[in-house]
DNA sequence: TGTGCCGGGAC
DNA sequence: GTCCCGGCACA
């Protein structure tokens, strides 16, 4: 948390998520970061302008915040205004009820308890509420259900779209590349043409989500279906706004994912929330695109985005190197940042122990034969060097 | 409190 | 040189 005193004002930042929305979290000196919620549905660039045209609301909203906030941390009970507080203080309880009265306009996509001295999930890492799947997952039923979801829970009304901009969805699968234009569509597609059908809907429904990518497709005044018909054709008339940096990279990347490899490395990922990846699921790049990442000491990998009540310590220059875009799976957007990530651009903290394994915690006391010989004699280890 | 490892001692 | 461990810094 900057700035720290009281009675200092709410700082607003914004950050770009990795799926190109923003986010405006509440920076309240003493408390920790309540998040707005993403003022997106679903990963859609074009209702991300939509939500662009609300920051303003959303400031208006937190200078509200502000005044309803006289409160402190604990003193949250609010009689009055308590709308626009609870939309500040606790974005996570998205229970869809409200889409508070006072403040506004914008997408009201949020409303809450009142349980500010808290602002990390009330879920488990395991089912974040602000996972890409509570984004763009229509069918979870976790109460996140907000207004949001004529979107969620369909394709974007095309009648809104002025210059005959269409959106569509792109499969992300290696060679694959179809384009739907529905997100119920390319949701099937991806689980019938490559995740297969079975069990494990759950962890299916996840990276259905993780394969299609949402495009902008201008049309021409010409035969629309042919996009849709024949999506892999040269001669369709699509022009697609690639949403994401690098899909051909993409592309090529990610068939070294095996599904089920894919799968257990989304869970440990992180947003690259600092970097204004501009796309609809720019998390899909692999971490190893950002700038710098191949060769990193391990303590900087290991970042951890676990479920935190950390504040980011500076929401300033993170490198990229140090965060991994995986991270959105499996955590939500409470996020901690450990100091140790800046450690790799300065040697003298490169020392910065305990991020790195060690031959103990590797192998464990019981195992101590398979240390490392240094280890064994309590010296530097020789194995797993930082 | 657990961990990593420096410094130093015993052999 | 090898092996061990006391003790400190750190998370």
């Amino acid at each position: 948390m900057e700035g720290g005193g009281e009675g200092e004002p709410v700082q607003l930042l914004q950050f770009v998520l990795p799926f190109g929305c923003l986010m405006t979290p509440l920076v309240v000196p003493g408390l920790s970061l309540c998040f707005f919620p993403p003022r997106v549905s679903h990963l859609s660039p074009s209702r991300c302008r939509k939500a662009d045209a609300a920051v303003e609301m959303d400031e208006m909203v937190a200078a509200m915040v502000l005044t309803s906030l006289s409160c402190s941390p604990v003193v949250q009970s609010p009689p009055a205004g308590e709308s626009a507080s609870r939309v500040a203080c606790d974005p996570w309880k998205e229970s869809g009820d409200v889409s508070d009265s006072g403040s506004s306009t914008t997408s009201g996509h949020w409303s809450g308890g009142s349980d500010i001295s808290t602002p990390s999930p009330p879920h488990p890492a395991g089912s974040p509420k602000y996972s890409i799947e509570a984004l763009s997952s229509p069918q979870v039923d976790d109460g996140f259900e907000t207004d949001s979801d004529p979107f969620l829970l369909d394709e974007p009304a095309p009648r809104k779209r002025k210059n005959s901009v269409k959106v569509m969805y792109k499969c992300l699968w290696p060679s694959c590349g179809k384009v739907l234009r529905s997100i119920v569509g390319i949701k099937r597609h991806v689980k019938t043409q490559h995740l297969g059908d079975s069990a494990d809907s759950d962890q299916r429904k996840r990276e259905e989500d993780f394969y299609y990518t949402e495009v902008q497709v201008k049309e021409e005044p010409a035969p629309e279906a042919a996009a849709a018909a024949s999506p892999t054709s040269a001669s369709a008339p699509i022009i697609i706004q690639q949403a994401l940096a690098k899909p051909e990279a993409l592309l090529v990347e990610q068939p070294a994912l095996e599904p089920a490899l894919a799968s257990s490395a989304l869970s440990q990922s992180a947003p690259s929330s600092f970097w204004h990846i501009q796309a609809d699921h720019a998390y899909q790049v692999s971490w190893w695109h950002l700038p710098g990442t191949g060769h990193l000491p391990k303590s900087c990998r290991s970042i951890s985005w676990a479920t935190a009540t950390s504040t980011l310590p500076s929401l300033s220059p993170v490198s990229p190197a140090c965060v991994s875009p995986w991270s959105f799976w499996g955590v939500g957007l409470d996020w901690e940042i450990r100091g140790a990530c800046l450690c790799s651009h300065s040697p003298l903290q490169m020392k910065v122990r305990g991020e790195a394994k060690k031959c103990r915690k590797v192998y464990g006391i019981e195992h101590r034969d398979q240390w490392c010989t240094a280890c064994r004699w309590k010296k530097a280890c020789q194995r797993f060097l930082d």
